[in-house]
DNA sequence: GCAAATTTTGAACAGTCATTCCAATAATGA
DNA sequence: TCATTATTGGAATGACTGTTCAAAATTTGC
C-alpha cells in the first residue's frame, strides 16, 4: 500500500488558518488542496467531507484554546493575575495587521442561523471555555461569584475580540479591561 | 415605458433579513430571487451587483439602528437612562429564537480578512455609532470620561451581542451588565 | 395611436462548487 | 514474488455561482 506523505495534524493546522481567516462559506475545496497540497481524493479518503473537515479543524482550535488557557494559569502566580496576562496577549494579537479575532466565535456567528451542527459544537466550545475560568475563579471567590465574574470574562473577551477589528482600537482596549473588570486587580 | 413593480425599499427590507441571518457568501443570488419576488435581470438593474446591493443593505440597517438610538435618546429621561433601555432591548432581542446578532458586527467578522470595501463601511458605521454615544454622553460627563464610557459601552454591546448566542443568557447576561457598567446608575 | 423610453423576463454564459470515481502507485503479508 | 491492501492523483460529475443579454412588455410624451 501506498505510504501517506503527510501528517494529519499538519493539515489541519493549515486548514485551520484558511478556515479561521475565510469563514466556512468562503473556503474552497480548491483553497483547501493549494493550502495542503492534497488533492480532493486525499481529503476526502481521510476526512469524509468539508463539514467534517471543518469540525476537526475547529476542535483542533480549542484545544489549542483550552490548553493555552491552562498553560497561562499555571505559570502565573495567580488566577487573576493569569486572566490579566491572557487578556493583554488578546490585546496584543489584535495589533497584527493579519488579525482574524476568534475562531469559535467567527464560526457561531457565520453558521448560527442554519441550526447548524458546527454552530452547536463552537457553542458548546465557547461554553466549556466558561466553565473553565469559573472553575479557577472559584479557588480565590465563592462559586456564585465565580460564575457572575466568568460570564463578565466571557462578555468582555466576547466584546474585545469584535472590538479589535476597529482601527488602532489597541490602547482604548486595555484602559476598557481597567474599567470594566475592576476585581481583577483585587489578587 | 413598463413601470416598476416593486419599491426599492421593500426589496431592501427583505434582502437585509436574507444578508443578515446567512451572510454575504452563503447567500445567493437565486435566493434574492425568491425572497424579493424579482429576477435576477431586475435585480442587475436595479442594483449593479450582489456587493452593492448588500452594501445598500447594511447601509440601510445601520441608519434604522442609529435613528432607534436618537428615539430612545429622545424618549428617555436620561442618557443614562436611554443606554439602560438599549441594554436591555438587545438582551431582550438575545430571547428570540431567530435571533441573529447584530447584522454590521456580523458583516465585520466575516469579510474582514478579505480587506473587503464591505468590512470597511461596517467599521467605519459601527465607529460612527461610538461617536454617537460619545456625543450623548458627554452632555453628562466631560469629553474625556464619555469616551471612555462609549468605548466600554460598545464592548460591552459587542460582548452581549454575541454572548447572546449562548443558550439561556438572557438572565446571567442582565447581571453582567449591570455588574460591568455601573455607572449607568448614576443619573 | 405611434414612437421612444424604461423595465421585466428568463434563458444562457462561463466559471466554480463539493464530491466521486477509478486507474496508478506503492507498501505489506505470505 | 505475487496477490492484497492502502493511498494518491487528477479528471469528471452535475449542480449551482454571479452576471449578461436580447427580446418582450408596458408606460409615457407627442
Amino acid at each position: 500500500m501506498a505510504k501517506k506523505n503527510y501528517q494529519r495534524e499538519d493539515v489541519l493546522d493549515n486548514v485551520i488558518r484558511l478556515f479561521w481567516q475565510q469563514g466556512y462559506a468562503a473556503s474552497s475545496i480548491q483553497q483547501i488542496t493549494k493550502a495542503t497540497g492534497l488533492k480532493p481524493g486525499s481529503i476526502y479518503h481521510e476526512f469524509e467531507n468539508k463539514e467534517k473537515l471543518f469540525q476537526e479543524a475547529l476542535g483542533r482550535y480549542a484545544a489549542f484554546s483550552i490548553d493555552s488557557i491552562h498553560q497561562k494559569m499555571a505559570n502565573a502566580t495567580s488566577v487573576n493575575m493569569a486572566i490579566k496576562q491572557i487578556l493583554t496577549d488578546l490585546v496584543e494579537q489584535s495589533k497584527a495587521c493579519d488579525y482574524c479575532g476568534c475562531f469559535l466565535i467567527k464560526t457561531q456567528l457565520e453558521l448560527a442561523s442554519q441550526g447548524n451542527t458546527l454552530y452547536q459544537f463552537a457553542s458548546a466550545q465557547l461554553a466549556s471555555i466558561e466553565k473553565i475560568y469559573a472553575d479557577y475563579l472559584s479557588r480565590v471567590y465563592n462559586i456564585e461569584q465565580a460564575r457572575a465574574y466568568a460570564a463578565q470574562l466571557m462578555t468582555v473577551i466576547f466584546g474585545i475580540r469584535t472590538y479589535g477589528y476597529q482601527a488602532d482600537s489597541a490602547n482604548t482596549i486595555t484602559q476598557t479591561i481597567n474599567a470594566l473588570l475592576p476585581w481583577l486587580n483585587e489578587h
